[in-house]
DNA sequence: ATGTCC
């Protein structure tokens, strides 16, 4: 059926991603399919895709149902950057029941690698409101936490018991599927979450409720059909923070998208590069050093080299393009800029 | 993306 890329010629779009875009709209029930500016190409299917369709497809969603983007306000008396990236905590560890944050309710009972962020593209970031173009969020100069993490290993297994069985097929009992997938989004929203909490702790700060927490991996059941979305968030009146990179800029917008953009917006840059082409070509281009101390006097709390060399900020598109793009095609409008003061990758060397 | 494929 439709495809449809909301994308400038400007915009760096590859032919592989708009490949499997058209490949996803040939699936039996497919309806339309909405490419977002951050489009690129995952295992399979798109990433940076909305799809609509009559039969639900898990392998759409990819492993990480529930992955999203939250902001906590956060209120610090003078920030310190090298104290602060000192005083973050571990991440990579899980929490335990004798934990003081330890929840009581847990969504799936799913204790393990509770309040961890994960690897990949996961990050949590402090960084300072630089511009505000929409007022009654933020205000210029303040703080916030930006949490970037999904299920962790459950929504990994709740696809595989799928594959297991179905491979890239249609859900066998769309209900079963949606009910497992729902405790995954509520688990990953209470993980960013916890994860504020920790963050907020660690750095003598009180805890706020999330400004804005939308997942970017997800189904939604809408007007009987599935709309399945990976990495793009809902638009349609609700705010999205649409991350940069680690050592870049993030927007926050109002998201206002219609029905061929499948009521999609952008979920952050978009890789330029594979993980292997960024490796490659920027432990050339690169020291850990520069990647640690990024062009905007941001730090990185990553203690794994070839992780920082993946996620820098070359490997991605630019963000300032990608929301243009969400501009001129009117699917969002800006609300603030954040710039990042330091971000958590991963302890772990 | 992932208690990570060898």
């Amino acid at each position: 059926m439709s495809v449809r890329v909301f994308a400038s010629s400007q915009s760096w779009i590859e032919s592989d991603a708009v490949d499997q875009c058209h490949r996803v709209a040939a699936l039996d029930g497919m309806r339309h399919v909405a490419g977002m500016p951050d489009l690129h190409p995952g295992k399979g299917a798109p990433i940076g895709a909305a799809m609509l369709s009559s039969v639900l497809y898990p392998f759409l969603v990819g492993s990480d149902i529930g992955c999203g983007i939250a902001v906590f306000p956060i209120k610090l008396k003078r920030p310190n950057l090298e104290r602060l990236a000192a005083r973050f905590p571990d991440l990579d560890r899980a929490l335990t029941p004798d934990d003081e944050l330890w929840p009581d309710e847990i969504p799936a009972d799913h204790p393990e690698s509770l309040g961890t962020v994960g690897r990949g593209n996961h990050f949590v970031e402090l960084a300072r409101v630089d511009e505000v173009m929409q007022e009654g969020r933020v205000g210029k100069g303040d703080l916030v936490l930006i949490v970037h993490s999904g299920s962790r290993g459950l929504g990994e297994s709740i696809l595989r018991a799928h594959t297991e069985v179905h491979g890239a097929g249609p859900a066998a009992d769309p209900a079963a599927y949606l009910e497992a997938h729902d405790q995954a989004v509520r688990w990953g929203s209470l993980n960013r979450r916890l994860m504020a909490e920790r963050v907020a702790h660690a750095l003598g700060a009180a805890t706020a409720e999330p400004i804005v927490d939308e997942c970017h991996n997800f189904v939604e059941v809408r007007d009987g059909l599935y709309l399945h979305r990976k990495g793009a968030a809902r638009g349609i009146g609700n705010d999205v923070l649409v991350a940069g990179t680690r050592g870049t800029p993030s927007y926050l917008v109002a998201g206002h998208a219609g029905a061929e953009a499948n009521f999609s917006v952008a979920h952050g840059a978009g890789r330029k590069m594979s993980r292997s082409d960024a490796l490659r070509r920027n432990k050339a281009k690169h020291t850990v050093t520069e990647l640690r101390r990024t062009a905007v006097g941001s730090l990185v709390v990553c203690g794994d080299r070839q992780l920082l060399f993946e996620e820098a900020p070359t490997a991605y598109k630019r963000i300032e393009q990608v929301i243009g793009d969400l501009v001129a095609h009117e699917l969002a409008t800006p609300v603030a800029v954040t710039i990042p003061l330091v971000t958590y990758k991963t302890r772990d060397r």
